[in-house]
DNA sequence: CCAGACGTTGTT
DNA sequence: GTCTGG
DNA sequence: CCAGACGTTGTT
DNA sequence: GTCTGG
């Protein structure tokens, strides 16, 4: 993934933390799972306006989609391309990214995420967060079409040691930043001061993580308390005495 | 040069 | 709009 | 970017 | 080897 996010927390709670207030403080509703497929909202704080939060529609749709002869719409577009995630390592080579990554970036705001194990050919999502639930920011690249409507992707970068146990598949990671990082991402800085924080950027708070229900593989928009609650692992390397 | 792409990783 | 693929 | 071309003119 | 065509 990481196509599956969490941001179980009140409105002020996030506002107390980030320092910034809602632009749209009745559009918000707190979530446990939200599924990328489903085109949910993010919520960003962007560089062109970061005294605030704003939704965010997951899937980046690039400017140049949001014109008269486009040949897709915004939605075609999200849906054939899948711009969920945008690795850190290319994104100033992708046409779909680049003019984002130089001038577009922004804060995603959560508190959880969700990363598949695989085990003999099966895979089971594994929930992971900071300890007590901490709120943190994946580093993000965002475009605003028209009418303040932003829509937004997380950046990816390789697996850390940690992360690799868990998405022992393709090894990629989210970028969540360090707090000393966060307003870096959001200032101007030239390509190489973007590309340090990719490579070195990674928050130093350690990350914890416990496999969860299947149900959130057959459910996208399923609610509540299951879809965060440790089950037992189809690995066992995950089940000798709760060591996660 | 021009037509066509523009993306990443899921999950059965 | 800009880059890539053929 | 890669595959394929890569040339000129007479003459019965 | 280098240029052209697609």
């Amino acid at each position: 993934m990481c196509y599956k996010t969490a941001l179980d927390k009140k409105a002020e709670e996030i506002t107390k933390q980030t320092g910034r207030s809602f632009h749209i403080p009745e559009e918000f509703a707190s979530y446990k799972h939200n599924d990328a497929f489903t085109k949910p909202n993010l919520y960003i704080i962007p560089q062109d306006a970061p005294a605030k939060i704003y939704p965010a529609v997951w899937g980046l749709v690039p400017d140049f989609i949001n014109t008269a002869d486009s040949s897709l719409t915004p939605s075609e577009y999200v849906n054939r391309y899948k711009t969920f995630n945008a690795r850190g390592e290319e994104f100033f080579e992708k046409r779909s990214y680049k003019s984002s990554a130089e001038g577009q970036r922004c804060l995603i705001l959560a508190d959880g995420f969700y990363e598949p194990h695989h085990y003999k050919g099966k895979s089971q999502p594994f929930f992971c967060y900071l300890e007590n639930r901490a709120l943190f920011a994946f580093a993000g690249l965002y475009t605003k079409l028209d009418h303040e409507l932003y829509t937004t992707t997380i950046v990816t970068v390789e697996a850390n040691k940690t992360f690799e146990l868990v998405h022992n598949n393709k090894k990629r990671m989210p970028l969540v930043l360090d707090d000393s990082f966060q307003e870096d991402w959001i200032s101007d800085l030239n390509t190489n001061q973007v590309k340090e924080i990719v490579t070195s950027g990674f928050t130093n708070s350690s990350f914890q993580y416990h496999p969860v229900t299947n149900e959130i593989y057959k459910n996208r928009t399923m609610q509540g308390d299951k879809t965060q609650e440790r089950v037992d692992a189809f690995d066992p390397q995950f089940n000798q005495g709760g060591l996660f």
